[in-house]
DNA sequence: TGTACATCAGTGAACGCGCGTTCACTGATGTAC
DNA sequence: TGTACATCAGTGAACGCGCGTTCACTGATGTAC
């Protein structure tokens, strides 16, 4: 009976869909689960459920998935997947280009925000999953080892571009604007203008902090030593 | 059998205990919980667990709590209203004073989040609770509601002090940081020196932006429509 | 200070229910000749 | 093109278990006189 403290529980899918039915059954699964998890939450979520949402009985499920568990890991592994894409293909395009006006670089970060926000949109159960990963110890390493992904992917591009500034600082500056990024990209569905408000606030707080963190050649000023 | 969707879950707290004897038994559910939260987790947290972790029987719980939610309600409770004295004494202290040194700044938001850092594990549960809460459809109403309490007072602080910038961009803005501190202040248990490195560069990006809302007497630059 | 009584606090035992999971099966799809 | 067979996909029925919850109770604490 899984997740005990310390039991292991199996994450990866069982058997992989081969024929056409088998892969719409597979994703009906998982749209199921995505639209059962703002409504009663991770908490009440069964697979019983889950199969009676998606109109299959069970067995059907556990063919493909060990648990629930497996289900949200493969939800949360490809909706970090998609934002990590859209991250690197921004990255590599106009992205990073510290040193235009400031405006213009403005509105390349609400851009990259309005992306992410579209992807967790497209995915069925969007901001939940990150919140189920959060919430539920067995799926937080898996959560970490993806986002550490796109963190490093970032430290890299901004590192060889500024080589002259402190690494430690561009890993916290990294590290602080992935949070950012999450924290802003999980509140939409409340309150659309708020949300829209907080991109273009957000984008224009890591302009102006980029921009000093790039332009400092020094180490990070010691802050009183905390502990 | 709640939380189904739309059926109401009873939240408060049902007997209040009188005697020390109850009073004890009522903290150990919540040291109960609060233990149990990050090794299993919201998900497989049940009553029955967190009275025999507080050395009790079923019953004596539910003299208490109609239901786990209320138990975490009542944790959530604690813990967002300790922040938010911590916020409110630091705008009342030395907090605020945007337009000193900036370093002077930067060690004050640094302050400000190490206390907050404090208070978060001074509390069993800790960030748990804050995932339990975001996770739980039927705890984010409470959640909202407090988290919200100490965005409208920093959001009459700023403004008292800067009238005339632009009242949106200061909404924004202290919905931003708050999202940002409590982003900060969730991660901490995984590792120590990343946690510190974290909360001085958020305490330098916070005074940066801060400084850039308030010497801005224009509403925001629009940027691109969203949507 | 001592006793009787009222109230508070916690227990033992039990319940019905939905959950996770499995098994032997039937039906659907693909393929070899 | 048609048939036989192998493999893939999904079902019906069933199970044991822990969960949430309640009840009538015993024991602990406080209080009036």
């Amino acid at each position: 009976m899984p997740p005990f403290s310390g039991q292991p529980v199996e994450l990866d899918p069982k058997v992989m869909p081969l024929q056409d039915r088998a892969r719409a059954t597979y994703e009906q699964i998982i749209q199921a689960t995505g639209e059962l998890l703002p409504e009663i939450g991770i908490e009440r979520l069964s697979t019983n459920m889950i199969a009676e949402r998606a109109g299959l009985t069970p067995p059907a499920l556990y063919r493909y998935f060990p648990n629930k568990y497996a289900i949200l890991s493969e939800m949360g592994r490809r909706l970090i997947a998609a934002e990590n894409a859209v991250v690197t293909e921004w990255l590599q395009s106009d992205g990073f280009a510290i040193g235009r006006d400031l405006e213009e670089e403005v509105q390349t970060f609400a851009a990259l925000l309005d992306k992410l926000r579209d992807v967790v949109l497209a995915h069925p159960g969007g901001a939940w999953i990150y919140r189920a990963m959060s919430a539920v110890p067995v799926l937080q390493d898996m959560r970490k080892r993806m986002s550490k992904e796109i963190v490093d992917i970032v430290y890299q591009a901004v590192t060889e571009d500024f080589p002259k500034v402190d690494p430690e600082r561009v890993r916290g500056a990294t590290l602080l604007t992935s949070m950012v990024n999450n924290a802003v990209t999980e509140t939409m569905a409340d309150d659309m203008p708020t949300a829209t408000l907080l991109r273009r606030e957000a984008a224009r707080m890591m302009s102006i902090y980029y921009r000093d963190v790039v332009l400092s050649h020094a180490p990070t000023p010691k802050v009183e030593p905390a502990d």
